[in-house]
DNA sequence: GGAATAGTGTCTATTAGACAGTATGGG
DNA sequence: CCCATACTGTCTAATAGACACTATTCC
């Protein structure tokens, strides 16, 4: 038996950075600068190195990429990809992350404002926006991943600021599921589950309407029972 | 700027199959034939070839190693393994499959006997089992997928032969879960899900006790509301 | 007082959880 | 009749779903 040597790949890691801006769900993205598909729009991601996990790769594309510190946002791991035609540069697995972040970071502080780009993730779902290799199936499977964290988890709370208040908090699952929720119910579900909510004592300074208390996210990472989609 | 070569790296897919046997549930596993970690038992699995998507390979060495035949398990993707000293050889990524297949398949047809085996999960997990590289964590997280999965989903008659009883199917749960179910509670919730279970109008018959219905799995996949272990 | 936003209470329907007796077959 | 296994009904508790009014602040 002579000896059997395995065949080499390229491994990408590639992430999925979603955020509720202007009301709206929005995935950011980054413009290619090489071949193939140089111009076109893309996840922010690259080649992992020898000597780092994945989730190394993936924060340090992030920074480099993007301008989002290490660690500044919870990465999630999603899945993998592996047709061997999905990268026509030869064969490139690909490792799936996704990550919820609050609105309006410093989106390119390290990166190129001009490369870097929030877009609506209805108008890549829809086909309006095309995306480069199979990075539109990739965010829809983030994006059913989210849709079940939001479900069995407090992850929701990583898509709003430090301190937020209900209506934030209503906001993301509203825009996430793309549904609306009624406002009592929700009411409910989040100040009955024991971890989800911390109350700061403080309330929002607004012009006009009553203030909001605001909240931080509490210990709580399972949300027992769920909360539920539409059935 | 000069041209970048990214690493590359090997990839391997290791397969977690789990049933229940003897009324508890196991693993399928290979002994290694060679180093690193010869003649230790490890999940089935092997290097993904270049012109092979992961789950292919899956099957792939599947029926090489354990005789399972291509098509005849539902692998389930469960996650992937990147850290780079989890193999003394180099570099290796892994990607891994869970699935559930009823009790007693031949479980060697192309594979060697003396080198394949069912081991109880519960021998791994509390460690009267080692198991080559880190393929305890692997298996650990494939039992949490399939965990989550029979709350879910409908995916417990996999582990059922092409029909079986309400009983065998309880038996699935109790087994993956590590837990006692009500039967009668069970019961309401099997029956009253539409599509869970199509009645075949057979019997079992069987020496003492009373003849069971047998049943067929149906067309539901989504087990909603799911079914819920203990709280 | 009007505009804007925040914050809750109640009734009903569904489902889970606890619990024990009857039914059917073989010997 | 005894044994073994299958099958099911009811009451209660928890939670989701539907629904509308009051509270607070700014102008």
């Amino acid at each position: 038996m002579q000896t059997y040597i395995p065949p080499l790949m390229n491994i990408a890691v590639d992430i999925t950075i979603l955020t509720v801006r202007d009301d709206r769900l929005q995935v950011l993205l980054v413009k290619r600068g090489i071949e193939p598909h140089q111009g076109v729009w893309a996840l922010p991601g690259g080649f992992m190195n020898n000597d780092e996990t994945a989730e190394q790769a993936a924060h340090r594309e992030l920074a480099e990429e993007t301008g989002i510190p290490h660690g500044h946002a919870r990465l999630e791991p999603v899945g993998f990809y592996t047709e061997p035609d999905r990268d026509p540069r030869g064969r490139v697995v690909s490792l799936s992350y996704m990550a919820l972040i609050p609105a309006s970071p410093p989106t390119a502080a390290g990166g190129d404002a001009d490369d870097t780009g929030w877009v609506p993730v209805a108008a890549v779902l829809d086909g309006a926006r095309t995306l480069a290799f199979d990075h539109a199936r990739l965010l829809a499977d983030a994006l059913e991943h989210a849709r079940a964290l939001l479900e069995h988890t407090t992850i929701a709370t990583a898509f709003c600021p430090p301190e937020f208040t209900e209506a934030d908090l209503r906001r993301v699952y509203e825009r996430v599921w793309d549904t609306e929720l009624d406002v009592r119910n929700f009411h409910r579900k989040i100040t009955r589950t024991e971890g989800f909510l911390t109350p700061t004592g403080e309330k929002t300074t607004r012009d006009g309407g009553r203030p909001a208390a605001l909240y931080r996210a509490g210990d709580a990472v399972r949300l027992q029972p769920p909360m539920y989609r539409a059935r």
